[in-house]
DNA sequence: TGTGTTTTAGTATCACCGTTCTAGAATGCG
DNA sequence: CGCATTCTAGAACGGTGATACTAAAACACA
């Protein structure tokens, strides 16, 4: 199984023509829209633009596209927003971070939501393998709340009335619900209104 | 094209053989647990113990034998559960309705997880038709909600700290992130961190 | 007891599924 | 310039998707 990308063997050979990241993007699109099961290959062909037969030369079969999707997706969208949010202090990073969730769910015409929800429904139930990279990322973003909380907590900033790890939870919860809610019934006083209580639950004395 | 279950016409002919309920709930089983696109018409032949003719003669094609199996699954989940507890006083009302779905979700080894929160990802977003129907259902859950908060901050039970309709919109929210972490990773302590800072807020001055 | 209607079971239909194969064109290296 | 290699395009593959059809069986009623 030759690894993609990478020349192998002793002598090179005909080169790519299409692009892999902007293929990748295109099938991320797909699977963000539609879930793995919906997506067809014929659909991937057609919004990716190149043929089923560099398809699975260069990424496997669907579930391995799927799951490098998946991983783009994560790193450009998630990972980066927590990079961003990292940057700022801890009430503040908190406050931006659903700012932007907020915004992002409002201004969302197609109603992909997001994708790592998506597959947290979709695919994660079925699958051992997409559960676990699933679970790992929310990981992530819990232990990004956590280190909020703790830092916002020592800092004064942020309410000592609940431990950090349980409001650090209850924020990764109040998370996945927006994304939900937000697929269904985009509303911005919704939406809002479940995010209001959250955050002043942080800013109680 | 006969109405299913009703006798029409003016001359009796042969009964159904089976039940129509119990196939009913097969279909709810299946679709509950695979979703529409991954559920197939072979899938419920099995499951059902009916043949494809009648299922088709029964209840029409595969995507109203979903909506009815949506429909089935709402009055006898969703439905019940909103019954059972508006007999409670409010503030306890909301107690027993989360606890519910924290066994519920604690319970479910197959990780079914919630046959509407399921369709609000699966179908609603590309079907307006059942989009209306599961942003119905959780205006249901959202107005029990806010008829329980605007009880209990009557009589003294909840805080007045929050409106009652942003309350209510918390808990809606709260409750699809709880059913979506529950398919990825039901853990007691990380589902039960959702819901605490969700009750404080009712309880605080 | 026939007659009409509707159920059944099984199969046919036809499009699409994920995947692979068959070509032939394009490249780097000896 | 071959030669090995790997690309591309597209057809082909077996399997399965939803649904429709055929014919026999089962009942209610005249």
């Amino acid at each position: 199984m030759p690894l993609s990308g990478a020349m192998v063997g002793d002598s090179m050979a005909r080169p790519r023509e299409f692009d892999e990241a902007a293929v990748l993007d295109a099938a991320v699109l797909c699977f963000w829209q539609q879930g793995f099961e919906a997506t067809s290959v014929r659909d991937l062909v057609e919004k990716t633009g190149i043929t089923a037969a560099s398809l699975y030369n260069a990424f496997g079969d669907k579930r391995a596209l799927y799951e490098k999707a998946l991983d783009c997706y994560v790193e450009g969208s998630v990972a980066a927003r927590l990079r961003h949010c990292e940057a700022l202090p801890p009430r503040a990073a908190i406050g931006a971070f659903f700012d932007d969730i907020l915004a992002r769910s409002l201004g969302d015409r197609e109603r992909k939501g997001c994708m790592l929800v998506n597959a947290a429904l979709d695919v994660a139930p079925h699958d051992a393998g997409f559960r676990k990279i699933v679970a790992g990322v929310l990981a992530e973003i819990e232990t990004f709340f956590l280190t909020c909380v703790t830092a916002g907590q020592a800092d004064g900033t942020i309410s000592r009335a609940l431990a950090a790890e349980t409001l650090a939870r209850h924020l990764l919860g109040v998370l996945m619900g927006l994304r939900v809610l937000a697929r269904v019934r985009p509303e911005p006083a919704l939406l809002e209104g479940v995010i209001t209580p959250a955050l002043a639950l942080l800013d109680l004395p």
